[in-house]
DNA sequence: TGACAAATAGTCAGTACTGAGTATAATGAT
DNA sequence: ATCATTATACTCAGTACTGACTATTTGTCA
């Protein structure tokens, strides 16, 4: 995965430090990944060693050198490969709160109805910020980019709509399994 | 997350070998999570440290000492601790397919479309599956823990149902936007 | 023009995870 | 009785990731 967006970023943007990768990641993909700076380093220095990318450092007036890394041929074919094998690769999501859901009977029904109450609201909120986001981008996209950009938008919002639809649900289910559980205030 | 599991294990079945945990981990929870045995192990020999898990030795009778762990007083803590910080983990997903989709423009339509129409069976399948399993489990257990139990297979099902939704959206709308691409048959 | 914040460009040590391997015990097939 | 699987129980070395840190440069406001 981080692979491919490095190779991918590099190939269409050219050459890049390893701080301007991080930044186009942030710009055009910061709803969907939280790749951190230090592993944007680490793949370039393993790709480095591979002869997927060349590392040159550039010394340019001011005194401190920075490496500029760059896709080789090498790497342009890895960066297919990784294309077809990600395009492949199947659903298969795990949820930390199920966890916790499956040691429900050792918690209080009132602090489960809490905790999603909570979940409830970050995830409308959420919702209208991505859909915000979607419109912005896609204003300013050719139609023919634009089409991948907003799959992968409606990706995200399709699954936040989901978890909605499931807390909503949940939070109905806890209710009728323990009624009338208001009176724990303190 | 491994560690509530594993603590919560402990705690609700009693002392354990590593393996037999891992096993509770296949027959209750195989379709929600993937944790692998050198994990738990990972996670059984930090607690252990910790004061969170006492490990003590049995032979017995057969040669070969297996080590048998067992949650402190501490780890009970820990436990609840880990509990209610799970229940507050935001749902935050990322999806591999969305980094191959992010460079669809350096693919042919046709081979985007394979890749979906497999996704799309696989997924028609899992739901299946998953309903299936949840028929089965839910039969065999008590009313408390059924709520959370069927919880959690809803959660499933409803991200793999969204997931479907999604994929085939997607073909629709490439389809759209590359029109009359058959004929790239080989 | 000095000084303080923000942006730029990294490094490093520590954590989490797991594929591949080891070794013995129980079970079934022939 | 013996051999081959399968189940049990665990280890180790390598990969991936990242929080916390360092250090320089570039505004920017007084």
């Amino acid at each position: 995965m981080v692979p491919l967006y490095i190779l991918g970023l590099l190939l269409r943007f050219g050459p890049q430090h390893g701080y301007q990768i991080k930044k186009l990641l942030e710009e055009q993909l910061a709803d969907f990944t939280q790749i951190k700076l230090p592993t944007v380093y680490y793949h370039l220095d393993k790709m480095a060693t591979a002869g997927l990318v060349l590392a040159h450092t550039d010394r340019q007036g001011a005194r401190p050198e920075k490496t500029v890394y760059e896709a080789t041929p090498a790497g342009a074919k890895q960066f297919e490969a990784l294309l077809r094998k990600t395009l492949h690769t199947t659903y298969r999501p795990t949820f930390d709160i199920d966890a916790s859901l499956y040691f429900a009977d050792t918690l209080p029904p009132h602090e489960l109805l809490l905790a999603f109450a909570e979940a409830e609201s970050w995830l409308c909120h959420t919702v209208q910020l991505i859909e915000q986001h979607k419109a912005e981008t896609l204003a300013c996209l050719p139609t023919q980019v634009a089409v991948s950009a907003g799959l992968i938008f409606d990706h995200h919002l399709l699954h936040y709509q989901a978890e909605l639809t499931w807390v909503r649900q949940a939070i109905r289910r806890i209710k009728e399994a323990a009624p009338h559980d208001e009176n724990e205030s303190n």
